[in-house]
DNA sequence: AACCAGGCGCATA
DNA sequence: TATGCGCATGGT
């Protein structure tokens, strides 16, 4: 993707993104950890690095280095990405033309895989804003605190050590032993989540599910948000009323390849739209 | 006061 | 293979 950069003080000025909506893409449900405060600059740690960022126009903000913006934030926003390319694939089906028409910008994150597992363990049988929480606990209670009021994903090496009792301040309730469980297999090696990406996706996901508490959901959305399996479309309740709704024999060949990046769309066009309960 | 939430494990047939 | 139930917790 072509795109400039630029130092201004202590800020790396990106332009133009035009396919990446900070605002869409950070709280579209598939990220748990970044905030926004009351100037409207987002605010998250990845790789135990902290970083704000804000976006105006055409141009992004990042507050980082040149350096920390190569390694870090132009992997996880997947700037590398044709994301024009994308949509216009997308936009064959009209169903999902109408969805990126309305909520264009929404980028799939290249999370770490560790945080990815972690993170939708805990989603499961939950709701957003408790999932938040949860996180946030986790982070603040095992976490290192990388800056003042900041606190880095604690490792699986971290958890492993601890029985699933020790993590009741959470209020995870019964997911508190699958977090324990994937913590143990991943520090084990018996899941190796940094080799998973190279693998075939099928093994990848099967490998998952050896953890307790990971079923095909939860292994997907590790696959699609931590291993950047783009092909991989998790089904949610959402996605199945739209699926249930609109594509009774599955997505559009549109999509092949790219079934994860619509998922996203599909995800947050069912949530807020209320196309489903329009009748 | 029931019902639901980006599911999963387990029992049952 | 396919259902159905319980599950911790918290919000509506």
């Amino acid at each position: 993707m072509e795109m400039e950069i630029t130092e201004a003080g202590e800020d790396l000025l990106v332009r133009p993104v035009r396919e990446l909506n900070l605002d869409r893409t950070l709280d579209c449900g598939q990220a748990f950890r970044w905030r926004k405060d009351g100037e409207g600059i987002w605010h998250g740690v990845v790789r135990g690095v902290p970083v704000s960022l804000a976006q105006e126009e055409q141009i992004t903000f990042f507050h980082t280095s040149k350096e920390e913006f190569k390694r870090i934030w132009y992997p996880y926003f997947d700037l590398g990405r044709d994301y024009s390319a994308v949509s216009a694939r997308l936009c064959e089906d009209p169903v999902l033309a109408r969805a990126v028409r309305e909520y264009r910008g929404i980028r799939i994150l290249r999370q770490e895989p560790w945080e990815a597992l972690c993170s939708f363990i805990i989603s499961q049988n939950n709701n957003i804003p408790r999932i938040k929480g949860i996180i946030e606990r986790l982070c603040g209670s095992f976490g290192e605190e990388i800056a003042p009021g900041w606190f880095s994903f604690p490792s699986p090496e971290r958890l492993a050590g601890l029985e699933p009792e020790e993590l009741s301040g959470l209020r995870a309730g019964f997911r508190a032993r699958y977090i324990i469980d994937a913590a143990r297999k991943t520090a084990a090696g018996l899941v190796s989540l940094e080799k998973l990406a190279d693998r075939p996706t099928e093994e990848a996901r099967e490998e998952l599910m050896t953890i307790t508490g990971v079923g095909a959901k939860v292994a997907d959305c590790t696959l699609l948000y931590g291993l950047g399996k783009l092909e991989v479309c998790p089904m949610d309740v959402w996605m199945k009323r739209v699926v249930g709704a609109f594509y009774p024999e599955g997505l559009p060949a549109c999509t092949r390849g790219i079934q994860g990046i619509a998922q996203q769309y599909l995800f947050h066009y069912a949530r807020t739209s209320g196309v489903l309960n329009a009748g």
